[in-house]
RNA sequence: GGGCGCGUAGCUCAAUUGGCAGAGCAAGGGACUCUUAAUCCCUAGGUUCGGGGUUCGAUUCCCCGCGCGCUCACCA
């Protein structure tokens, strides 16, 4: 490939070498935050800083530079924040302005001058001295189309995030919504804890792992697809309330909500149930809102959102009942619920048991539909092996799922604590799985041997945390959200 | 995995019916003391994603491959 313009920019750092510059110096002169510097100043006009000339000494990138001869303009970024740079060559030497007429756009500098306002009232640090802190071999991105092509994006997301004020701004949402989950969990007593992302036996959901081998041990293991069972273990050993907030790893299809490692916060509270934790999911998501937004009302991809509001709550049979007529407590089998499909003329997938048509019944007629915040209760027993049995209804369990704008958020239980009913599912689970649903969720015994021990009322919860932050972010693709997404190994390119 | 679309200079994009591959920005040289996408002059920069085919001639048409996007399926 053309390398025109790096062996330019190499050429420079070689010609710094020779002048005895170290072009990527270990020590950086001192400096204030360019935010500082506006936050004392800001408010002078011209005449109270030509009084006063006060010095300031700031680093960061170069982002803009424009020369006039005798007089030249720099732009300076770092951490979000820029200030504009002055150089003039009645005030330094020829050797001094030179310099600083050879640095480029994408390096790095940090400048001691004095403050003074243009013509045009910028605040502007004239240089008095320049020293060079990193030379960029590479140019920046297009400055005002900026990097458009998505590759490219994903990949380098640094020229996204230096080019993209978007990138950037999501990037912080998301670092202050994590921010403040934590906070809300610590604050209610919740107690932060790692579980192990190598695991000996994949459980929690229904998905197909990562698999991977501990070399010294011969020993194969699994990617974690959930931290759930390991986090009620240490409900079991009386951590009452614990969270951790990590990566999933799911070995299956990428798409605008799915991206094969993505984040869950997952937390577990006992002597609580499904109910409990929907007050929780309230709560937290109005204080999130409020503090990374500054509101509790937001718009997503168009859809009016409120935070602040009580969710709306439906049972999966008032909704699937409401969108289609079916009343799937009536239709209590698979051939019912089949026929009842058919008489009706939906276009729903058909399904091997009763749960996965209610499933199927569900997703294409109520769940795009579910923009309010919503909590749609009341699942298929067949399809939720980890959960307890409805009292009302022997095939559903205490179980919801947040919804907004049509995207499910997370997922959430009264836990199963009865050893012998969660020996019965996972049963169940590997006789569908030895049918060929290879989803199924695999018989955890050592999982089943600490419930024996002991497992309180238990309400449990998981959001996916990359979901919630593009609702807050108003992003309308998880890539977006994660700063290095899921992609198709690059070709390598050639070295130089 | 299926369908549709896209792939041209470092970046953002053009290129008539199949007829000399271009522009802006970035880069190099020059002019310029008030710019904010500065302006002006000059220069350089191309395996048109890769391979094959049709044709006197292919960025353009066809086939195969690669990559990316959208979408469907999958993903409770």
């Amino acid at each position: 490939m053309s390398d025109y313009e790096r062996e330019a920019r190499q050429q420079r750092v070689k010609a710094l070498r020779e002048a005895g510059v170290d072009p990527y110096p270990a020590r950086v002169g001192p400096h204030e935050p360019i935010r500082a510097v506006l936050d004392a100043h800001g408010a002078s006009d011209g005449a109270a800083l030509e009084a006063a000339s006060p010095e300031v000494a700031v680093v960061g990138r170069i982002m803009a530079s424009r020369s006039f001869g005798k007089l030249m303009f720099l732009r300076l970024q770092a951490d979000g924040e820029s200030i504009q740079v002055s150089a003039r060559r009645a005030e330094i030497s020829p050797e001094l302005f030179q310099f600083i007429k050879d640095l480029a756009v994408g390096d790095f500098a940090r400048v001691e001058g004095v403050l003074w306002r243009t013509r045009t009232d910028e605040l502007t640090v004239d240089a008095r001295a320049v020293q060079v802190l990193a030379k960029a071999l590479r140019p920046l991105p297009e400055k005002w189309h900026g990097l458009t092509d998505v590759d490219a994006r994903y990949r380098q997301r640094y020229l996204d995030l230096l080019a993209n004020e978007d990138a950037r701004r999501i990037a912080l949402i998301r670092s202050r919504t994590i921010t403040a989950m934590r906070a809300f969990l610590d604050a209610r007593g919740f107690v932060e804890v790692e579980t192990p992302v190598l695991q000996p036996l994949y459980g929690g959901a229904a998905a197909m792992p990562f698999t991977t081998r501990h070399n010294l041990y011969d020993q194969e293991l699994y990617l974690r697809i959930s931290d759930e069972l390991y986090l009620k273990r240490l409900v079991v050993g009386g951590l009452d309330r614990v969270y951790e907030i990590g990566h999933n790893f799911r070995n299956e299809g990428v798409s605008r909500k799915h991206n094969p490692e993505f984040t869950m916060m997952e937390c577990y509270q006992a002597y609580a149930d499904y109910r409990d934790m929907m007050g929780l999911v309230e709560d937290m998501f109005r204080e999130i809102a409020e503090k990374v937004l500054g509101t509790s009302q937001l718009t997503y991809q168009g859809v009016q959102i409120d935070f602040g509001k009580p969710w709306a709550r439906v049972t999966m049979r008032d909704a699937v009942r409401e969108a289609t007529g079916i009343d799937i407590l009536e239709a209590v089998d698979l051939a019912a619920l089949r026929a009842e499909v058919e008489r009706s003329g939906l276009d729903v997938e058909d399904a091997p048991s009763w749960g996965v048509l209610v499933d199927n019944l569900f997703s294409e007629t109520v769940e795009p539909k579910l923009l309010e915040p919503t909590f749609v209760t009341d699942h298929p027993l067949e399809l939720s092996p980890l959960a307890k049995q409805s009292p009302d209804s022997p095939s559903l369990v205490e179980r919801f799922e947040p919804f907004v704008a049509g995207m499910e958020l997370g997922n959430a239980f009264s836990e199963l604590n009865d050893p012998e009913d969660q020996r019965l599912r996972f049963e169940a689970a590997r006789r569908a799985r030895a049918a060929g649903d290879e989803e199924a969720h695999p018989l955890d015994e050592d999982y089943v041997r600490a419930l024996e021990h002991g497992l309180p009322p238990t309400g449990g919860l998981g959001i996916g945390v990359d979901r919630l932050v593009m609702i807050l972010s108003d992003a309308s693709h998880i890539r977006e959200v994660v700063l290095f997404p899921h992609l198709r190994a690059e070709r390598r390119e050639e070295p130089h």
